[in-house]
DNA sequence: CTTGACTCCGTACCTAGGTACGGAATTTAT
DNA sequence: ATAAATTCCGTACCTAGGTACGGAGTCAAG
């Protein structure tokens, strides 16, 4: 079987066929080419494609950043250099959600460590560990004082 | 300062005071004490568990989930077992992603280094290296593109 | 002691990201 | 060769997660 019918591409990428042709509208997977009365054709590896979408988005990507992911590539329409720039903020974001998923694990193993322990402590030690990286901009302004 | 009221929260959390109260509602920040007409006292520490949530938000938690990671703790009402099983399994999420972001994450190293090196290649990386993992449930027919 | 900023509450509204509807044409299965 | 399933399209609807509105009471500064 070369091509995918839309239905197919569904189930084969596990969305909603109404997915598919709302990604189609939304730019996030070319438009295919059409058969005889206008059905969809789709190449196999939409279905990467669209299972890429998924997965971004769980990990908090917008639908926006997600198509901007997907147009960075090598092409004549595009300078090395925007390539570039734009891969480099992009690792940037995702080394900050990697560092903070590392300190909320961390926070959870620590609690598991606890509960073997037997330590009935009573507070969330989650928002303990990233405490330290919230502090990094909680600066008051001169008006807040109080007494 | 001892005591918030929901402006200043608001403020140093940096979200929405309207937030604020629709986190209340959802039961993701306990509801405070309130003083003599009614106004909310929060205590320092709620500006730290806002941050936690607007962050797990940024890495594709529901509020729900989010509910959840913060219930996780060591005490009186929840056993040890239930706490233990909870937070393996958020642990084992939080792996997942990061798993999955490590392999954006490289893809779009290998895309800054293709394009240092001129090869005007195309097609996108982020997809080709994501693709692998695609595979797990990918069992159709023998013909596997290969590039 | 007034003026403006802040608070209360319920309800209405908004955006993102889908999902469903409905009727006509077409394809597939029986 | 029918019946059942799929496809087309536009539009309407839905959920999650807020955000704004409005009117009344309250606090802080001039």
């Amino acid at each position: 079987m070369k091509h995918l019918t839309i239905g197919k591409l569904a189930k084969k990428a596990e969305v909603n066929v109404e997915t598919v042709r709302y990604y189609e509208r939304r730019g996030l997977i070319p438009k295919p080419p059409r058969r005889d009365p206008g059905y969809r054709q789709y190449p196999q590896d939409v279905v990467a494609r669209i299972q890429f979408i998924k997965r971004a988005k769980e990990l908090g990507f917008s639908l926006k950043e997600i198509a901007e992911l997907l147009s960075l590539r090598v092409d004549p329409s595009t300078t090395c250099g925007d390539v570039k720039r734009l891969a480099e903020i992009k690792i940037a974001d995702i080394e900050e959600k990697i560092r903070t998923l590392k300190s909320i694990k961390k926070a959870l193993t620590k609690l598991v460590t606890m509960c073997s322990g037997q330590g009935p402590t009573g507070e969330c030690p989650i928002i303990e560990v990233l405490d330290t990286r919230a502090k990094k901009d909680a600066n008051n302004t001169s008006r807040v004082k109080n007494g």
